[in-house]
DNA sequence: TGACTTTTATGATCTGCATCATGAAATTAG
DNA sequence: CTAATTTCATGATGCAGATCATAAAAGTCA
């Protein structure tokens, strides 16, 4: 992790758009300012918590591993979002770990300082306490799909869901790259299984591919695949 | 839901445990207690949300649904416990279903006196944030082991959870009492799979079933089972 | 720029678990 | 106290998707 004091803006994270004035000096104060490269570990499931993280740019997966080889794929983040609040608990050990898939600049914030914001800040509690609330429901979501769902329509809600989080880029791609790895431990399948589904994918002109860029030609189509 | 007004004891659930005691009397005139028949529907998934449950005694679970035919239990929730609060969120509506498995009787808090006891309580923010956390945090370990673990580790896990949440009678038996298709639907499998592996368990001596009610014998083992 | 690693590509095979089918037993309802 | 539902029980069959095997292509880096 290379140090870095000039990219945090102080207001597109939850921490610092919530934040009351009086207290943005002392955000300032705490925070530390990373940047990683494609593929760095940003911490690893089982490590010890001792912050949380903001992304300020690039994207994140966050993954739970099973064994050496098995990963699922959780989450991805990007810009703006919060990273590592999974620790905060308990067990004060990450759950998950955190790669980035690209070059990523982020914001640290040692534990103890966000815990004292949590208890300053009541606006920015309520506001953790929503989105853990939203994070439940979707992984819950994930999980029912996970079971009842075939691979292809798990496919499908994945792309969609992507392509909602992450907007598309002026030529139609979903604007983010990820390998077919990432895609199979993202719809928790094995990743000739994703490529096979991908290609049919492709066959059927649902969608185009060139590279790691992935374009959805045609939604609707995703849609009744993801019913069923 | 029939009324009742002489159940809750106003110090079982986290709403009145956290309570300011100034906030009680309050509390004490915003609840309902009801009572429900096993197999009984508290509240059905898409239902508008106008409230939140505490259980007073009885079992609940909940599920998400899938078609008609399948399901997928998310959570069992016993005395103390507060149920529906996966509805409060953007949607407005209840992302789960909630179901008796035997008599129960709760407390019914609405929605707009629970935000404003949040509001006025900061100590039960924290709380209930931090229970969306370690759920959080639980529904991703499932997640993971659903993808990765084969059915018959997972019901090992199923079954160390259950006796660990609900503890044991005297004579050695999980003190909760599920039927095979609940169990299948909590480990996300299907009722013929569930039956075959609990009869494997029985076989190998690692547990004993006698109608619903199921003994752990060997913990150990279920423990190794649940590792592969 | 050539050696090495990682990702992409694709066929062949195997298997865990779902599905289907059919009764018996146990609850529940009327 | 019967009829009607559920739940329990078990074998037979099939298939979606995991695993295995191999190789080309594309990045990575000394």
């Amino acid at each position: 992790m290379k140090k870095d004091k000039h990219d945090c803006d102080l207001q597109t994270c939850m921490l610092c758009r919530l934040c009351i004035k009086e207290w943005l000096p002392a955000v300032d104060n705490h925070r530390k300012n990373f940047s990683l490269k494609k593929g760095q570990l940003l911490f690893r499931e089982g490590d010890p918590v001792n912050g949380i993280y903001f992304i300020f740019s690039g994207t994140v997966k966050v993954h739970k591993h099973w064994g050496e080889e098995k990963e699922l794929i959780v989450r991805f983040a990007r810009k703006g979002d919060i990273v590592g609040h999974r620790g905060v608990g308990a067990e004060m050990m990450y759950p998950v770990s955190a790669t980035a898939l690209e070059p990523v600049t982020l914001c640290f914030i040692d534990l103890e300082f966000f815990q004292a914001s949590l208890k300053v800040n009541h606006a920015l509690l309520h506001e953790l306490m929503m989105f853990y609330a939203r994070e439940l429901q979707e992984s819950e979501k994930n999980m029912r799909n996970l079971v009842h769902m075939p691979v292809k329509a798990r496919i499908a809600h994945a792309l969609l869901t992507l392509r909602d989080k992450f907007g598309n880029t002026e030529d139609g791609a979903i604007d983010m790259t990820l390998g077919r790895q990432d895609l199979a431990s993202f719809t928790g399948t094995t990743y000739e299984t994703a490529f096979r589904v991908m290609s049919e994918l492709i066959q059927e002109n649902v969608i185009a591919v060139s590279g790691k860029s992935i374009a959805v030609l045609n939604a609707e189509k995703l849609q009744e695949l993801e019913k069923l």
